[in-house]
DNA sequence: CTCAATGCAAATCATTTGCACACCC
DNA sequence: GGGTGTGCAAATGATTTGCATTGAG
């Protein structure tokens, strides 16, 4: 996973700042601190890597919250939520522009992205054929390493 | 999902027989009455699912059974698991003949399924550039009907 | 000041594990 | 008969919830 920009960031932090207003909700400093946490992180990271890296700052944000921060983020479309395939689940910055799929390795468990624009063209054909709006994928490949 | 045919479930029954076999595991009248009951069901069942259906039948099967047992089921290549969003897997049967994706209706959590031979080409694409093996694949798209 | 958000701990839910018993081979 | 597989209940681990307290507006 590629560290995102400062750019990126602050667009994320604004629009963060912009859903807050919208609802009325309170711009509390842990919300914006658990948005930089996964923005900064090169690596998806579970709740546990969340409360550690923000211990490790100035806050320590209880898990209670975490949860509940990274569930608004998603919500507003800032975070993305993925589960592979143990059932611990991880989160990842959304760029919004830049829809992204996975290759999981199935020895070391390693985690790749990968973009394949032809993964548009399945998404028109089946909006089309089922008359529906697709708002997201999650389409991950399990694989192994050739063996030479 | 379609319901399967008999053909298939004693194409499936015997595959579980040979790899049993092969294995020196025993055949339990439970593992064959697992397999049939995921493969006798029209839509994806979790654990709890299945333990009630094979409940009403003649065997009153135990959760740890029905979790050890979908595990090897699974790990034969029999069965298949998901997760889609909420954190509880189910299951389904594993026609390899017929790898399928799903879409997931945001609304109503209904669950269809679809075959697009194009994710075929993307499949090969990656196999080439990263130089694995994909040995399955797991296309969710999340949906909403389209307003009129 | 007020109420939404947080922190903590206890509760819940899915899944795993340990051990005694049953039954496939 | 012997040992694998099962059933049960207790353990674990992730996530949720309830409630007292804090701090953003």
């Amino acid at each position: 996973m590629k560290l995102c920009n400062q750019k990126q960031l602050d667009a994320a932090q604004d629009c963060l700042t912009a859903r807050l207003n919208a609802q009325g909700f309170r711009k509390t400093p842990e919300r914006y601190a658990i948005l930089k946490a996964i923005y900064t992180e090169q690596n998806h990271v579970d709740i546990d890597c969340l409360c550690d890296k923000l211990k490790k700052e100035k806050y320590a944000v209880s898990k209670a919250t975490v949860y509940n921060t990274v569930e608004l983020l998603e919500n507003f479309g800032l975070v993305k939520k993925h589960h592979f395939r143990n059932q611990k689940a991880v989160y990842e910055p959304n760029y919004t522009e830049l829809r992204h799929s996975h290759i999981c390795m199935l020895d070391s468990g390693d985690v790749y992205e990968f973009i394949d624009h032809q993964l548009e063209e399945i998404r028109k054909k089946i909006e089309e054929k089922y008359n529906v709006n697709i708002e997201d994928h999650s389409l991950i490949f399990y694989a192994r390493k050739k063996q030479k």
